[in-house]
DNA sequence: CGCCACATTGAAGGCAGTCAAAGGTGGTGG
DNA sequence: CCACCACCTTTGACTGCCTTCAATGTGGCG
């Protein structure tokens, strides 16, 4: 694989002349995992942070009885990890890969080195933090405030919006996640996932298949998402 | 009062130099709002960010039926909103000031031109960006993974912490919010923070007296926070 | 074919939020 | 200086969402 070309689909060095990207590249140590393999636990020494460059990669939290908590999953092109470096000396949450993955590595010294020497790079990483923050701040007001059922439609339509495929009268979305990693994410076990689900059928909304869900009334989910009285009898 | 020192003491302007922080100054508007005042309400245009002076503010979220979220508590010399200037149009949360606070306001755009000259304030900018995403992800951890038993045992950790003064067997917090904005902050309503406070009474871990909180046992605190069972029976 | 991980379903229980009423406290103005 | 009022807090009773436990179902892969 070309990683010079993969690193440069990145948001965080979009924007940098070739000779940067290639002198950057250079400071990167590219490694492979197979999936569910852990690449820092919650309270290793944060000696740099990672871009994904294949696979998929959670980030997540650990209660003292083991339930999990996931922050975001990461896809290819994103970075993971780049605020550890800049506080504390540790890294706050896990990272384990999904999927068998490839990352590239940047240790930390000498990347700061790197930001100084870089006005644009500095400018991608607060944007990068930016958007990173507001996926987390939304994150605690699904929590916080929100129910297990606003916080599914809210997931199925993110999916939808992403990655779902517009058919005749239907959304389709391929999951490439169990749904075990989906209650984790949204915040519950796969029970309640489960059962959720099972209200949105029986309601009409959706249909599920395999590892496939098929949206069929996507207004009704937007009305869940903004919590106007829902109720299955 | 002398705004330019105030900003210097600021995080973010931190390791500048004299004139640049007096240039910055003079982009600055200085602004007075009395308390329970809205600075700015979620879904508003993101035209800037501020740095609170003097006095106190509390940025949260709200739900559909009106329960309060606190994301982040201000005090003087930190920023706040400086995330919502990188991305998106709109503030994401609400912004109002808890007691008669003074802020100053940066307008978004002449900002990107002063931190574009600014390699250093690109710097604290990251920093200031990164403790905030780990606070969060920590507000995540606890509302998702913690029960309030321990939310209250770490809030009342860190204000012993930050602001408690030691006095011969025990701990003295003078609270300077309100029981109800602690609630709020520690992802609660204030009936269940009285009944939580109730308990740790009762198991002499704690008093309390008007705007005072007495800690007789810290360890016992600590423990609840690992979650190494506590139960009153 | 049988194992293993993932998923579904039912039953039960608990944590914490809501509602309601009473008690406390501080501030303002008469 | 006191009385009233607004706001905050406490306490009790109730409810419900969601987790936990347990048993059964299902699908993929060696």
């Amino acid at each position: 694989m070309d990683y010079v070309s993969e690193l440069k689909k990145c948001l965080i060095f979009s924007g940098l002349n070739q000779e940067d990207v290639l002198e950057i590249a250079k400071t990167a140590k590219f490694k492979t995992y197979p999936k569910k393999t852990i690449i820092f636990s919650e309270g290793d020494p944060a000696i740099g942070f990672y871009v994904l460059i294949s696979g998929m990669v959670k980030i997540y939290k650990l209660s003292p009885d083991s339930r999990e908590q996931i922050l975001h999953i990461i896809n290819p092109h994103n970075t993971f990890a780049e605020a550890s470096i800049f506080i504390g000396n540790t890294y706050p949450a896990f990272a384990e890969t999904i999927i068998d993955s490839t990352v590239a590595f940047f240790e930390k010294n000498s990347f700061l080195k790197t930001l100084e020497r870089n006005p644009k790079l500095s400018l991608n990483l607060i944007i990068s933090l930016s958007i990173m923050l507001k996926r987390v701040i939304d994150l605690v007001d699904n929590l916080s405030l929100k129910s297990v059922e606003t916080r599914l439609a809210e997931f199925l339509l993110s999916e939808a919006a992403i990655r779902g495929e517009k058919k005749e009268d239907f959304i389709e979305i391929k999951l490439n996640i169990t749904k075990t990693e989906i209650a984790k994410k949204i915040g519950t076990v796969i029970e309640t996932l489960s059962r959720t689900l099972k209200k949105f059928k029986a309601a009409g909304i959706i249909d599920t298949e395999k590892n496939k869900i098929y949206i069929y009334n996507i207004k009704a989910l937007q009305e869940i998402k903004e919590q106007k009285s829902f109720k299955i009898h």
